[in-house]
Formats: C-alpha cells, structure tokens, sequence
DNA sequence: ACCTGAACACCGTTCAAGT
DNA sequence: ACCTGAACACCGTTCAAGT
C-alpha cells in the first residue's frame, strides 16, 4: 500500500513532493509507521525507482517477444513515455529524479544509474538491425542519444501541459532520422534478411 | 544580492531545494527580511526565471550577429547548455523548474513557457536556411525537438554526473541529422546563397 | 523604506513507550 | 512484529513591532 500511494505521488510531484505524512494519512497510519517499514526517504525513493525499474523492464521484454518488427518495438516505447503524460501529466518516475539528482542519497542514485542502463541496452538491441553502422560503439551512442531526447520530449511537453507537444517532438526525431521509423535504406540494401538473425 | 545567490542554488538543487532561511544566511539577513523583496517564494522563482530568460537572449542574439554561419551558431547553442554541467553539474534553470512545473505558481509557468518559446524561436531563425523544407511549419518543429533534445541531454547527463555523456549524446544527434552540423546538401544544392538572405 | 522576533502549520527523523 | 505520541530541527509565511 506504501509503494503503490508513494509511485502516484512521487510520479506527479517527484521525490521531494514526496511526504511521509500525507503518505501515512492515505494508508491509514501515522507517519512515524511508514519510518518502520523504509527507515529513511531515500529507502523508500530506492524500493520506488527499483520496482519502477522491474516493471519497465517486464514490459520492454515483452514487446520484444511479441512484436519482431523493431520499428514497432521503438514505436511501443515511446508510447510507454507517453503514457505517463497521458495519465495527469506525469513523467517517467526516474527522469524525474535525475532532474533532483544531486541531492539524492546514494541507494537511489544508483537505481536511477540502473534505469537508464535497463533503457539504453533494450534500445540497442532493437536497434541493432535498424542502425547501418554494425559497431557497436555507434549502436550504443545512438541507444544513449534516443534515451536521452525521449526523456527531454517529455520533459518539454510537460512544461506546456500539452501531449500534442510530445506527439511533434516524436514525429520530428522521426523525420529528422533520430529515431528510424523504417528499415535504413542502406541496411536493406545490404541485406534484408538481418532482422531474422 | 538575493538574485545572484538565489541563483546559484536553485541551478544546483533546482526550485524545491531553494530555502529562505539559507538564502538569508548567505544574503546576512533574516528569512523575514526577503518575503519583503519577494512577498512568496512564487515570486522569487519567477523573477529567476525572467533574468534567466533575459540572460539567454542577450547571449544567442549576440551569437546571432557575431557568428553569420548558422552551424557555428548551433554549436554555440549546444555550448550554452554544456557549461550549466561544468559548472558543478548545475542544469539550466528553467529545464530544471519544467520537472517540477505542476507544483509551481502560475507566475513561474509563464516565465517557464517563455523561456521554451525565446529557445524554439531563435533555433527557427537559425534552422530556417538549414533544413531542406522551407515550411515554417517543419522548421518549428525541428527547433522544438532540438530545443527538447538538448534539453535531454543534460538530463540524462547530469544524472551520470558525467559531462563526456552529454558530448556523446550531442555528438549522436548530429550523427543521426537532429542537428545539422553542415549545410544540407539538399539545401545546398538549391541555392547556396540563402544564408545571406 | 527596510528589517526583525515570534508564531503558525508544515517537513523528515528519532525514540521511548505501547500492544 | 507493528504502531504511536512527543520531541527535534528544518521549512514558507504572516504580522505586529521596531528603526
């Protein structure tokens, strides 16, 4: 009951908008209970990007399973970013903390580490097939770079209270190449069976 | 007084972290003393974000007569954000209070706004001779997404607390074409004197 | 015009005390 | 094992009172 009250509050007011004694009120408890179960804030916010990291990485696996097609995959995954908009404009719990990083303790810091990694490595994995360059080192920074402007669209759309605004930004990280939204030309060119590998 | 310490703090722990009574400290008076310059905290954030916003314009409309090449000017946009994260991996203010934009005062989301739209209006300017299509449309769209991007970047950075990050990131969106680092040659090829327009 | 001390309701945290 | 009341030092805000 903690968790799930403190993931609604923490994904609409972040971790500072976080408080024990509000938390404790919707669970039906006094503040001073919820220091028994998470000693400290920062446990509380490190059980809370962890699980948030569990989840995503469920999901993400099970696109991968389900969808063979790695433009749709990319396609699931911003929508996933889009979601949190969708549902009262609230952003992707661990973005959320990266903005509040250098105040954070340790314990989270370290799972906020974890989360962008969890991001970065599906993404190149999906877009390995996707990228004309086979190195991994280019694969790996575009992952980075995808992560990263993802993150930063949602960031913008939330300031302008508007999904619309997330939708552009998508669209245009298409058009402009950011994001590849069809087989590389010159991938296909070569050899069109890659994805099957 | 206020203004510049104010600043500095709320760079390094954004809107939230900002306290009366240490400001008060630093400024050698009591907390009592700054609600009579700035009656709520509200009202200190949004003057923030003004000179911020002001600061910005005088600094890219000097790029903007200083440098005619508009890939140079992009690269000193770039440059802007970077040195927030040299700077004690401090984040750009406004970038920042976006994260935090549902709990703030209306007079701090319009600062916040106009501060999206100072940035998204002069990367139009830039953009304009750059991008193959003409439409304003297109343009405004790209210099929407660069602006969320960049803004991505130092996000994704600041939470690696490692700057190289951020070139990585800056590096690959060129690479992938979200930035243009040469006169397309689409855009060339048309007409090569358009930059001086 | 500018500053202050004191009070208010908030916050995370601690701890002795309860069951 | 789980909960609590009371205390502590913090916070923004208000306001009567000072100069």
């Amino acid at each position: 009951m903690i968790m799930s009250a403190a993931r609604a509050v923490a994904q609409a007011h972040g971790y500072n908008g976080l408080s024990f004694r509000e938390l404790a009120k919707e669970v039906g408890v006094k503040s001073a209970s919820i220091h028994y179960y998470y000693p400290t804030k920062g446990d509380l916010g490190a059980a809370l990007a962890r699980r948030y990291s569990e989840d995503l990485k469920k999901l993400l696996n099970g696109y991968l399973t389900e969808f063979r097609d790695p433009v749709v995959c990319l396609r699931k995954y911003t929508d996933v970013f889009r979601r949190a908009l969708e549902n009262r404009n609230c952003m992707c719990l661990c973005g959320f903390m990266a903005a509040e990083y250098d105040d954070l303790p340790d314990a989270m810091k370290v799972e906020i580490k974890a989360f962008a990694d969890l991001n970065v490595a599906w993404l190149a994995l999906i877009l390995s097939p996707l990228v004309p360059s086979a190195k991994a080192k280019v694969i790996g920074r575009r992952a980075l770079a995808i992560y990263a402007a993802v993150g930063g669209a949602q960031l913008a759309a939330r300031s302008r209270a508007d999904i619309h605004v997330y939708d552009e930004i998508i669209g245009s990280y298409r058009t402009a190449g950011l994001i590849p939204d069809r087989r590389s030309p010159r991938a296909a060119g070569k050899s069109r069976g890659l994805l099957l590998a």
